[in-house]
DNA sequence: GACAATTTAAAACGGTTGTTTTAAATGTGT
DNA sequence: ACACATTTAAAACAACCGTTTTAAATTGTC
């Protein structure tokens, strides 16, 4: 699994070649198959291993939030709904365990030309969009749900965008590289002043 | 091209095959090899076909806004910088004609898998990006250029994100569909007031 | 020690890919 | 009418793909 994600991080999906995978992973062509029964399925392992934990994560503290809200009987704030869905991804990937490639996984999935790929990573992320969008809406009464979709919508571009591009993109040739904290915190504020009413 | 545009844009690149392209187009499989050389030759034609007029507009404005502030003496607006980029961008997929497809290989290209397909398009938007970048800098005196570049990263995952997602995205089902440029405004105005100091 | 689960090795499978080739046919401009 | 560029047809090319198979070897477990 380990092999697979720096193959699907650097080359792509259907980039990676299972005689690749398990000529990195330094195991027999069959093992992929035996364990997972397809190349598919070990993507979808490999999603599950940290989407499963980060996906709680994000849940628990979103279902915090909306019980705040029914309970005190106040919106919530823009600030803080948006938080519990981003800092629990930027956190994931600002420290420096081996989720490094897994970041520029997700961070393409979104615009994963194969369908199937796609569905994959969606699957997992729709149900915590849905309550994120909720409570969105919430957070912003002088919207309709549709802009604060878009808004959303702008929002994860960003941010998926910033977790794709490698930390040396081509686009620009920055000087002494930021804390990752630092890169983190100018997100979070870029999108919650952009979505602001 | 046409053919080849649209199916580059729902399958990807490395999904689409020559044999669905010419049997598309109507025409031989031969055609194409014929024609621009290899498969890549023709994805850089269609690259080409866009964005050579779309560079040469951004290009020109970019240009208008850099001269006036070097004969005015005054520092650009962020918001008149911006658009300069923008606007000749999303003015080319406001209107209906064939840019459909092409928006979405567009929107995809950054994030792009493979690196060969990603520096096609790279090569072709990073003078515009540079000029682009330069003006931002002087727009936004109170942020390092790393700042800046950080910003606009940001923006252009937000504006590329919104090019390449479908209208009607599996992440929200949006109720009655907004005109195009209400969602161009939006998308200006949350990137600006997002890169806003 | 016996049985099952794993891992390896090597080959083959059926399929698809971009590209090339060869030949004949069709246009096109002079 | 001739020469040249285009287009078609059909086949072949060499390479690569995910997956399966078969058999042997290794490892783990009760």
């Amino acid at each position: 699994m380990k092999a697979a994600e720096e193959l699907f991080a650097h080359a792509g999906f259907h980039h990676t070649t299972m005689r690749a995978i398990t000529a990195k992973a330094g195991v027999n062509l069959s093992a992929v198959n035996y364990h997972f029964g397809s190349k598919e399925a070990l993507l979808r392992a490999i999603f599950d291993e940290y989407l499963i934990p980060l996906n709680a994560e994000r849940m628990y503290r979103l279902n915090a939030v909306a019980r705040k809200v029914q309970e005190q009987g106040v919106p919530p704030l823009l600030d803080e709904v948006m938080r519990c869905f981003m800092e629990p991804t930027l956190a994931l990937f600002s420290k420096d365990s081996g989720s490094a490639s897994f970041r520029i996984i997700v961070g393409r999935a979104i615009s994963e030309p194969d369908q199937t790929v796609r569905e994959i990573f969606l699957q997992r992320v729709m149900p915590v969009i849905d309550l994120l969008l909720d409570l969105l809406c919430q957070a912003m009464v002088h919207s309709t749900r549709e802009e604060v979709a878009w808004k959303l919508r702008f929002a994860l571009g960003a941010m998926s965008h910033t977790l794709s591009s490698s930390t040396h993109h081509p686009l620009f040739n920055m000087g002494k590289v930021k804390e990752t904290h630092e890169i983190v915190e100018m997100l979070i504020l870029f999108i919650v002043k952009g979505m602001q009413e």
